[in-house]
DNA sequence: CCGTATCCTTGCCGATACTG
DNA sequence: CAGTATCGGCAAGGATACGG
């Protein structure tokens, strides 16, 4: 995006607002890492790794990312249930943005 | 950030949650793009340029801009008052956080 | 011209309880 | 085990009016 798409064009059809959406939210990002560390990953153990989270929170979440591509979603059919998430490419492409993030964010707070 | 930071402290501790904070928000970014082409700006020309924004949003998040030290703001005790935005050196350094989100976004949407 | 004050709507997120 | 349903709190953001 250049500035010439903020003067003419709407903010919401901009790329940076679009890849906002993706990954702002409270726990967005840590689940995101949790995938890219330990590739195939259930439900529970998302769960526990982010310690704080809510169920309804949780569940939400993994939706909105399986929804927007970034998460894999394997369920197996069988009792007790059993479903494991793990990161597509798309979700892999997004990993060196948020890495930059981070560090710039421990360089300059 | 690597993942043990994540199993360990809190997440509201991450580099990445620190920057989440500084650039989301409807407007952050936009404003930050927009300083970052023309230079130094005014209140009224930034609001112009947005188009939408409102009266209180844009004043807040200037503010929270200034304090998060990414715009410097100068004010001419003259009437009518002028006050002049710009990018700050610490600004400056997240452009090319902000340039790959937006192609990403660009790309992936 | 450059804001603040007030009121309101909306959406995120947590707590808790329940289900196949 | 892997969720959904319901309720409720809190904060971001918009509309409008007013002030230095």
């Amino acid at each position: 995006m250049n500035f010439s798409s903020i003067e003419e064009a709407d903010l919401e059809q901009s790329g940076f607002s679009y890849t906002l959406s993706l990954i702002s939210g409270k726990y967005k990002m840590a689940i995101l890492y949790c995938l890219m560390e330990y590739k195939v990953v259930r439900y529970n153990e998302i769960k526990r790794y982010l310690k704080t989270i809510s169920h309804k929170t949780l569940s939400t979440v993994l939706k909105q990312l399986e929804a927007d591509g970034l998460v894999h979603r394997e369920e197996y059919p069988q009792i007790p249930p059993k479903v494991e998430y793990s990161l597509t490419e798309r979700g892999k492409s997004l990993i060196p943005i948020l890495d930059s993030m981070c560090l710039w964010g421990e360089k300059n707070r």
